[in-house]
DNA sequence: ATAGGGTTAG
């Protein structure tokens, strides 16, 4: 005999022997009576699969797999809603259970049951038991093929999803439209290093073959794919060959731009979604690449227009949407805007955090940044690996080594979080920087992950601060065999031999650059005057206020030379006369933008200006000098952090 | 016969 207790949810009487449904007509009749004895069936047994049917739907799983094993004869439809209910319970034990049921009463090899099983087996990030399910499954419809290819392209295993692809091909099964929406993610899905960029192409072509080239899904999903290679152009062609679009291809397309450093492309397409279409409503998706593009650029006074929208289309308490703006506020130098709108949240995930916490480290606060990280911890949110890349950041760029060692250790003792690449990149970029970088070579050969780019950039960066040829060399000869085709690190390693003195070798780094035809990547400035964006850089470009502005940086350096000033020209990469590697930095981007500041904004305004590279030494000595005696305060950002200047000091203490 | 797809925060 076997006992059940009685469900809460069910109306039950003090006899706790009857079950009853709970029904909408509230009848109080029982409907079958868990007393009788289920090995001997009778016509009562025939509801044992209503029962579990409805126990699953009430959410009752426990209690469904009790009545399990009563039931002689269960059907499909309630193995498959037993599936769905340990997905949705995330219940991994239960989900092995119900398939050892199904399995013992022959129903695995039913496709529409394994398909099930695929997809629960996936939302349990069980991949392995996918992958067992779809081998033991001999009738294989494209329903099956295709929840493998979802399950494995989920779990980031792009190349087996196209193996098995090819292999689908070979015994021609046809794929269908869902089976391409899987296999292009599946190209970006992958963990290896080989692009497989031309894979995608390649499924681009049969896309079009087959015909499928205007169902909105796949060609957004192809938008997304080419968006994710960096191949603007690509996404932008597909984009516009698109018969019907609709919000999420727009939104495929503004993101596309946002995530690839064309942020006025990313605005101009919002405001053309918004003008010429009638059924693509902008939603809180769209909005977070918006918001996005607005912190790329700086763009305050856009980001506040945008902020607008997003309240008149109450998309204000949607949490991705307050993350973005806490970010883009303080991308665009309000941090203190960016805490309001923290402030205000009513509900706040481990992302909202984290955007505090990295808001804080790019403006220097770093012991600010670790407070914030304390108290996330201590209001039960878990760290995610994102936390402690913020929190490491903040460290790094306010050189507070020990506490960050600290967090580093803590990571796999107290939160079971083992470090990525992307924290050690962190970690080595604070040891670096803190001229500490033997231990951070150390660190590198401790890594039990392979070093990639990330790590190896970071020690060549934190070279090019401390001037140390020999370690440059080798994590310059890693790089150029992990991207050669990258300009920044033969630049970075050019510069550090300029600064050694070591002429002949920036000649023959020079070289290499134009062996492979790459170009060093031309510094900008920009900065937001009267709601318009002006881009300054270093080569004389068509701007009625160009002499004005050089007129005006001569004086000023005359002025500052009397006072002490010395320029710095040691990011010159030629061997070169002083005079003359003192004009070229004196034309440097960022200095223009400043000028042009102090020329067209008014007295006791901050002047905010970007910068998309690392602020060079004379820029940011200069810069102190001017908000000195001109009484201004500064705000610029570079690639990596903000730097306030106010009364000839900077936020950042020289340390950057 | 049934079933499933694309865009998003740091």
């Amino acid at each position: 005999m076997w006992a059940l207790h009685t469900p809460h949810n069910f109306q039950s009487s003090s006899a706790s022997t009857h079950f009853r449904f709970p029904t909408r007509t509230s009848s109080r009749q029982p409907i079958c009576s868990l007393t009788l004895n289920p090995s001997n069936p009778t016509k009562t047994d025939a509801n044992y699969n209503q029962l579990i049917q409805s126990l699953c739907k009430q959410g009752s799983l426990k209690r469904a797999l009790q009545v399990l094993p009563h039931e002689p004869d269960p059907t499909q439809h309630t193995y498959e809603l037993l599936i769905l209910s340990c997905s949705r319970l995330n219940s991994l034990s239960d989900g092995l259970d119900v398939h050892r049921h199904l399995a013992d009463a022959g129903f695995d090899q039913d496709p529409f049951l394994a398909t099930k099983l695929i997809n629960m087996y996936s939302e349990l990030d069980s991949i392995d038991n996918a992958r067992k399910v779809f081998d033991r499954t001999h009738k294989r419809t494209i329903y099956v093929w295709n929840a493998l290819f979802r399950a494995l392209t989920l779990a980031g295993y792009g190349q087996e999803v196209l193996d098995l692809y090819h292999q689908m091909n070979q015994i021609g099964i046809p794929s269908d439209r869902f089976t391409y929406t899987y296999v292009l993610k599946a190209c970006v899905a992958s963990e290896s290093l080989v692009s497989l960029i031309h894979k995608g192409k390649e499924i681009h072509a049969h896309i079009l073959r087959h015909g499928y080239d205007a169902l909105v899904h796949i060609m957004t999903t192809l938008v997304d794919m080419y968006a994710r290679f960096g191949c603007v152009s690509y996404a932008g062609c597909v984009f516009d060959s698109m018969p019907v679009r609709n919000v999420v291809s727009w939104s495929a397309m503004i993101a596309c731009y946002a995530k690839n450093g064309r942020p006025f492309e990313a605005l101009e397409l919002f405001r053309e979604m918004i003008l010429e279409t009638h059924d693509s409503i902008p939603n809180s998706v769209t909005m977070v690449s918006v918001l996005q593009a607005c912190a790329a650029l700086a763009a305050l006074e856009q980001g506040k227009l945008i902020h607008g929208y997003i309240l008149r289309r109450g998309l204000d308490s949607i949490l991705p949407v307050i993350s973005a703006l806490v970010t883009m506020y303080a991308r665009c130098g309000k941090l203190e805007l960016g805490q309001l709108v923290f402030d205000q949240m009513e509900k706040r995930d481990v992302v909202s955090w984290n955007s505090l916490i990295s808001s804080y480290g790019i403006h220097g606060f770093g012991k600010r940044a670790i407070q914030i990280f304390k108290e996330m911890v201590s209001h039960g949110v878990s760290p995610s690996h994102v936390s402690f890349v913020s929190v490491l950041g903040a460290c790094s760029h306010a050189g507070l080594v020990e506490e960050g060692k600290m967090l580093f250790a803590s990571m796999v003792k107290e939160h079971g979080i083992y470090p990525s690449v992307e924290h050690y990149a962190c970690m080595v970029d604070l040891l670096g920087r803190a001229n500490q970088l033997d231990e951070a070579a150390r660190i590198i050969e401790e890594m039990r992950i392979e070093p990639g780019q990330k790590v190896w950039g970071s020690l060549l960066g934190s070279c090019r601060i401390h001037c140390n040829v020999e370690l440059a060399e080798r994590a310059s000869r890693r790089l150029f065999e992990l991207e050669p085709m990258n300009a920044g690190n033969y630049v970075l390693l050019a510069d550090i031999y300029a600064e050694a003195n070591m002429w002949d070798e920036v000649k023959r780094v020079k070289k290499l650059l134009d062996a492979r035809g790459l170009q060093k990547i031309q510094g900008r400035s920009w900065i937001e005057a009267k709601r318009k964006i002006y881009s300054f850089t270093s080569v004389d470009e068509p701007n009625p206020q160009m002499e004005q502005l050089h007129a005006l940086l001569v004086r000023l350096s005359t002025e500052m030379k009397e006072r002490g000033y010395m320029p710095q020209t040691k990011a010159v990469l030629y061997d070169l006369e002083p005079e003359e590697k003192e004009r070229i930095v004196l034309g440097h981007s960022e200095k223009l933008a400043v000028a042009f500041g102090l020329i067209n904004t008014s007295r006791g305004e901050t002047i905010r200006i970007t910068k998309n590279l690392r602020l060079c030494e004379d820029c940011h000595s200069v810069t102190k000098f001017i908000s000195k005696f001109a009484d201004r305060e500064i705000l610029v950002r570079d690639v990596n952090r903000f730097h306030h200047f106010k009364d000839g000091i900077c936020s950042c203490g020289d340390y950057w």
